[in-house]
DNA sequence: CGGCTGATTGAGCTATGTCAAGGGCAGTGG
DNA sequence: CCACTGCCCTTGACATAGCTCAATCAGCCG
């Protein structure tokens, strides 16, 4: 991956985030105010708690937006990949920021500041009708999670994590994001010895093949069925 | 409580919902486009995976939004009070009702059809920023939830939905929802027998008192207590 | 080679789910 | 007014998924 700064004007994320409908002067006003900071994996974005500062726009590599759960354990809430807005909906609530990013890849992730922002969420109807659209797909999907994690046996869960994350984003994601057995157990709601053992029964079964601790699905009828087995 | 259908003109919940942003002439529209329906404890406003057909406004009683997970458990997303607005998530989304929504209470709710949500959404941006603060707010607890869900224990997301549900909402609620055993449990991610033996638990340990199935707080430190001795 | 980090496996425990049997209260109908 | 019925609530006994703790293993890097 190359370190250049990327230029909002040519940046290959952007038709796919709420800046596709900025017109040609309003994309210049946001390649001038924002700044772009490089990321190595681990590295904190920004920190639950802590006063935003304004709207974080991937470009490249993947964060996970996690919490802390009870014994200090690490929920992994969603994983937002290029192209992705984060950090901002703190902004809208006015409040300190619910959750903390971190680089699960190497990453490079712009900054637009909070005024910035508003004034385009302000001034930009169709800009701010994005925002708020995929503010409510993601609540959505985070009301999913929950009752998955509620009521669906951990088995489940983790079948339909590893659908997830494989398939997922297959536009500009490389197709597997290295999630360690720490993280996809903290993004299932689980142990990591839960999930290691409970893929070491997939992989009994010629569901996944593992090579290098790397996951390879090989039946994704059969995790499909596992996901589903508990309706 | 009287049958009357409420005008919004006069409604007294009118100031807490995004409508307190509408001028006389927007709200005497949104009067005119509204209808109101009552609905008795236990009937269903709208069903998960139906279509959406408009904004529902609650003019009193409460609603609980609920999926039904693994082996048909019925999962309460949140309880919804007398100003909330249910229902329009899914227009924004473009997709079915993610989630059913269901008296908890005798209710009286209005619903403001599609199109007239739409037209103020697309014309009146304090109201629309207003639904954007409260999507946003909403998502944050859900993934608060979510977190509690997935590591915290039941006794503790019980003390919690206690807590929730007794103080929560001063303003508008008599102070008391009353839930039952079982929604109890699906509000808090577990089973009836479970809840029941926490409260009973509870009960022993003079946190709560029950008279005749309803729950009345004794002691809201001890509670807090419960829910905090697992961080 | 030694030390490190993450993955894996085992053994045992516990919280929580399941199944089954009362118990109490409210409403209904005689 | 009382018996009947049905709906919750409650409790007990039991089963088990998933958590904890601890030991070992497999790459990887200096």
């Amino acid at each position: 991956m190359k370190n250049e700064t990327p230029d909002c004007r040519t940046c290959s994320v952007r038709d796919v985030t709420p800046f596709e409908h900025c017109n040609r002067d309003q994309v210049l006003e946001v390649q001038f105010a924002k700044s772009c900071n490089f990321y190595k994996k681990g590295q904190f974005i920004f920190s639950e708690n802590s006063l935003p500062i304004g709207l974080f726009c991937i470009s490249s590599g993947h964060l996970k937006l996690v919490k802390y759960g009870s014994g200090g354990k690490e929920q992994i809430l969603r994983i937002a990949k290029p192209g992705d807005f984060v950090g901002f909906r703190s902004l809208i609530t006015r409040r300190r920021y619910n959750a903390s990013a971190i680089a699960v890849s190497d990453a490079a992730v712009c900054l637009l500041p909070r005024k910035d922002f508003q004034h385009l969420l302000n001034t930009n109807h169709e800009f701010s009708a994005e925002i708020m659209q995929r503010v409510c797909e993601l609540a959505e999907k985070t009301e999913n999670k929950l009752t998955d994690i509620a009521y669906k046996p951990a088995r489940g869960r983790i079948a339909d994590a590893l659908l997830l994350l494989s398939n997922a984003d297959t536009e500009l994601c490389q197709k597997d994001i290295q999630l360690s057995r720490e993280e996809l157990a903290g993004f299932t709601g689980t142990v990591k010895e839960t999930a290691i053992r409970i893929l070491s029964e997939f992989k009994r079964n010629n569901l996944i093949a593992i090579k290098k601790r790397k996951i390879e699905i090989l039946d994704i009828g059969g995790l499909e069925q596992m996901s589903n087995q508990f309706d």
